[in-house]
Formats: structure tokens, C-alpha cells, sequence
DNA sequence: ATGCCTTACGTTATACGTAATTATT
DNA sequence: AATAATTACGTATAACGTAAGGCAT
């Protein structure tokens, strides 16, 4: 059989006409090519050159050898590469996720767990999540669900062309519950629970990857303003120096590892919102076949 | 880039299962399969086996690996027949003559001006000798024109898919005539001249392989029986030996080396026959695109 | 005990580079 | 003179076989 090197070695020479050319792309000297492209013809049994004394060139069958050789060497290529590219795939943990503070969770927790794997994290719209959770973009997703509506009715899975809703396996994983946070000084700052409604009309303060929430907002506030942040240390650092309103939730306060308690005109207060969408339930979802891989996790989320 | 050898070894491996048996038919040491398997992991950088102390098997990596290396080989083997069949042919004349002596001729002139080729005859009827000259089957064939027809029409080409006749060389080549033998004590045997009609209806000696000839007598003699004979040593030991009546060209005496002139019962006494279909031109035919390689034969036919 | 895989080590094959030769532009 | 291919020859890489070791059945 034909090794490769003087596989490449031919395609080399028909890229570039000459063995002194082709030779010095290879990075090999000029007797070496001759001696391959010998070898090569030898092998096939076949005369690929018309050679003069100075001069060597592909005959037709030369041609069609350069030709398939190209050919033989790219799948060669395409072999290497899908087995790198699912094997680099069997070593990484893709999560689609609805909100960050999961999301950051999720990653911690996963790394932690699988401190072998690489673990993507995407922020994504629930749509695209159950989509790529049945295509296999992610083995792992987020999706928040209404807490009233999931203590009633349980989880309901989307229809998914390809992944019927009992191959699926869902895990209620946290709560979260959005409030108002407001300078002290602000007027309505010293109510004790507020609703959409109630707060409808204010320019607020918006962190950009938030997931879920924006929209559910935008929604409910229709006649609001939201100053987007892209940066969150930005985000933050603004909150902390600006009296406009924003948004925040338990598990954000819960986060912050040191709570800003100082008691100027600039403290925040966070108000509790009373309309039930903004009482969600993380589910974490996956292929029941993939759940020997994440057994690990999925006893940890249980057992928290 | 991957060496073929060590995808040789690596499919080699998957079909017999261990090291030991697939080194065993390689003809090569167990310690130089391991390190190709070793080498082969380490170049594509995913892990192919699952490796226990004294055991080693195919990963679903590895399967993968296994199948698509089996696929490259084949590509491989795949290009060099192909180049062999291509060379080969190029080295080989491929002629379709409708007779034997034509063919005979052509054999030995052929061999005379292409020393180095291969020669291959073939005796079929007209109909296939223009199709296989349309699809490359043959370079050349020689087909059998009737002579009052050619001195007035020249040569009808047929209509031929994919060939147009205008891309088609004819070169008249040789002239011949059917005569019947018979024994000198044969009634008929004093006749200057016959036709097909007079000897309907007697019982011929008849050798099988004289391409269109055949056809043409049954036609005309439907009342004959025909002795076939396959062997043609043998169909001349039983002309010599026996007076059963049977058909001579005038080419075919011309080529007897030791014309047989003893005065005995069996001698044999050829008569015309004065048919129009027994006086042939042979006409030899071939792609104008292939006239420059069969310029020495051209030449030399014309100059005959 | 036998079979199978791996590691270690020395050998051999062969692919490679350098230098020299010849021919062409 | 410069460029290009081939041949000749010595070298170095790397593939190979033998020997030895470990582990499992």
C-alpha cells in the first residue's frame, strides 16, 4: 500500500510544477522528491512524468493520480477531524440556561463535579434552549417555569420534533423571585410589596443578560424606559452610585458576598413584587439517556 | 498526516479482534502493533481502546476510527486500479473484426507495428463491432462492406449514439470472395461457376468461428444443413479427409502455405460462386481523434 | 500454565540531506 | 551563470524484532 507522504508528496508537486518548488514548501530537499515521486511510480506501476533531462512533468495518468491523491488526503483529514471534534464534544458539558444566576451556578457546580470536562454556559431565550437540548447543542438546560404554575401542573414539556417529551427527564432545581430595588429616598420606598403596576412608568436600570426577565418586564412595564447595561460590573457600579430604580432578585442579594448596608441617601431598598410571574422555578432538563453521564449532579440538585 | 501502514494495522486489528492474531497476520512482531496503535492514538490525539492490563479494545472513538480507515484504504486501492486499468488499455489495441481472416492479418500486422502493445482481437458481429467502437471497447474494427454496394455508395456509417459518423475514419482494407470446395467427384464439381441457389440444400462442412459469413449462407441456403465445427485444426483435418462440401475464400487459400495438389478422390476443387453478397471490402474503421496513434497502420494499409 | 499486552533495548531498513553530475535556458 | 533533475553516498530517524515483565483467565 501507498504511504501517505508520497501521497502528499505528488499533490505537492502538482501544486507547484516544479520538485525544486514543491521540495522547499515540504521543506525537504530536491533528491527527496525525486526519489518519491520514483518510489510513487514504482509502487503504482504505472509512469506518471514525461521527464526530460531537466525538466519533469505530469503525464495524464500523473493527473489523475495528483487528483485522487488530493482527494485520498482530504478524507484522511475529515477522518482526523470528526473523531477530534467528537471526541472533543464527549469531553465538554454544554448547558443552555434562561438567567445567569443559574447559569453561575450551574457552572460552579458543573466544574466542581467534572473538573476533567470543559463546561459552556450559554444564556439563551427557553426556545432555543429546548431546541438545542433536542438536537444535542446541549446536553443540559435551564428553563424557568411560573412557581404557581409548576406546583399545579408540574413541568410542560414543549413539542420537540425528534425528542417526545418521556425521553426527557426534568429536575426542579431553584427558586428565584424578582424585586424592585429603590433608593431610600424614593417615594415608594417605604411600601411593603409593589406590583408591576404599581411601578409602570419608571425609568429603570437594566443589566442586558439577564435571560428571561427582560422580556417578562418589558412586558408588564410597557410604559418604562430601560437604560441597558451590557458590562455587569458596569451595571453594578452605577446601581451603587445612581438612585434609579432597577431590578434584583433573592438569589442575586443572596450572592453578594458583601451586602451594602450603609445608611445613605443612596441605600437601596428591595420591594417585593406581587404579580406571580416574577415567582419562577428553575427546572434543570436532559435526555433520560444522558442521565448515567450526569448522575453525579443530578443526586447533588436533588439532595440540596 | 497519518503513515498508511498504520491504518492498515489499526483495520487490521479491528478485524481479528486481538494484537496477537492481528500481528500474526500481518507478519509483524506483537510489540510493533502495539506501538502502531500507540503511535496512531497519539497523532490523531484521541483515545481509541479501552486498555485493561492484558486486554485492548475498540472505544466507540476507535470503531469510528476502524470504519473510516477501512473507507480510505479502499479509496486508495480504488486509485491505483484505476490507474492500472487506464494504463493498461492505453498499452493495449483493442480490435473488433467481423472475420477471421482480417483478423488474422490485422494480429500479425498490428504486432509488427506495435512491438510493445498488446494486441487484442475479438471476432463479433457488425452490430456490436459499431457500438463497441463508440464506447471505447475497441480503437478499431474492420467490418465487411459488400463490393458492388461500397464501388457505389462509399461506406453507410449507422447511426451510432454519442458518435456521429463525421467523427469517424473508414479506410477500405482488403477485398474477398466466397467460393464453395468440392470434391472433384462431386456432380457440381465441372461447373465454371455456381450460386447459392444451386447448392441449397446440400450438407456443408462449416467452422463456426467465420463471423458474418455464417449468417449470410444459412440465409441463402435454407434448405443446407451446417456441421459445425468449433476447432479449426480439426474442421481442416476433415476438408482434407472427407468429401463433404464446404466454403474457401480466396484470402484463406492465400494463406495456406502448402496448397494441396495431390490428384486423389479427396482433392478439392473450389468454384466461384457469383452472388453478389459473397464479394466483401473489408473497410477498416476507427475515431478520427485516434488516427495520430494509428498513423504506421493507416499509412501502411493505404500503401498496400 | 497459557495467552495477551506492554516496556526496554539493540538492530536494521529506509527516508533524508549533502555533494557531485548533467542538461537546459 | 542559473535553474532543475538525477545519481551517489553517508547519516539519522524510526520502524522492527527479540527479550523480558506483568497481569488475567
Amino acid at each position: 500500500m501507498i504511504e501517505t507522504y508520497l501521497l502528499e508528496n505528488l499533490v505537492a508537486f502538482g501544486d507547484y510544477g516544479t520538485l525544486s518548488e514543491a521540495a522547499e514548501k515540504l521543506h525537504v530537499s530536491q533528491p527527496s522528491l525525486t526519489r518519491s515521486m520514483q518510489k510513487l511510480e514504482d509502487e503504482i506501476g504505472v509512469p506518471l512524468f514525461e521527464r526530460t533531462k531537466n525538466r519533469i512533468s505530469l503525464n495524464e495518468f500523473g493527473l489523475q493520480a495528483v487528483s485522487s491523491a488530493r482527494w485520498i488526503l482530504q478524507e484522511q483529514d475529515n477522518m482526523v477531524r470528526e473523531l477530534q471534534s467528537r471526541y472533543r464534544l464527549s469531553r465538554t458539558i454544554s448547558l443552555g440556561c434562561c438567567a445567569p444566576v443559574p447559569s453561575w451556578d450551574m457552572q460552579q457546580t458543573l466544574s466542581q463535579l467534572y473538573p476533567d470536562l470543559t463546561i459552556s454556559v450559554e444564556i439563551r431565550p427557553e426556545e432555543i434552549l429546548w431546541r438545542g437540548l433536542s438536537e444535542e447543542i446541549y446536553q443540559l438546560i435551564v428553563v424557568p417555569v411560573q412557581t404557581s404554575i409548576y406546583q399545579e401542573d408540574g413541568i410542560r414539556f414543549p413539542e420537540l420534533q425528534g425528542t417526545p417529551a418521556d425521553r426527557l427527564q426534568a429536575v426542579p432545581y431553584r427558586r428565584e423571585r424578582l424585586s424592585v430595588s429603590l433608593p431610600a429616598a424614593h417615594p415608594l420606598a417605604r411600601e411593603k410589596e409593589l406590583s408591576f403596576k404599581d411601578i409602570d412608568g419608571l425609568t429603570m436600570l437594566q443589566y442586558r443578560s439577564v435571560g428571561f426577565w427582560f422580556p417578562i418586564c418589558q412586558e408588564k412595564m410597557p410604559h418604562s424606559r430601560f437604560l441597558m447595561q451590557d458590562d455587569y460590573a458596569t451595571f453594578r457600579e452605577i446601581v451603587s452610585s445612581s438612585s434609579i430604580p432597577c431590578f434584583s432578585t433573592d438569589l442575586m442579594r443572596a450572592r453578594t458576598t458583601v451586602p451594602d448596608t450603609r445608611l445613605d441617601s443612596r441605600q437601596r431598598i428591595n420591594i417585593p413584587l406581587t404579580d406571580p410571574e416574577i415567582d419562577i422555578t428553575y427546572v434543570l432538563v436532559l435526555k433520560k439517556e444522558n442521565r448515567a453521564r450526569f448522575q453525579a449532579l443530578l443526586k447533588q440538585i436533588i439532595h440540596e
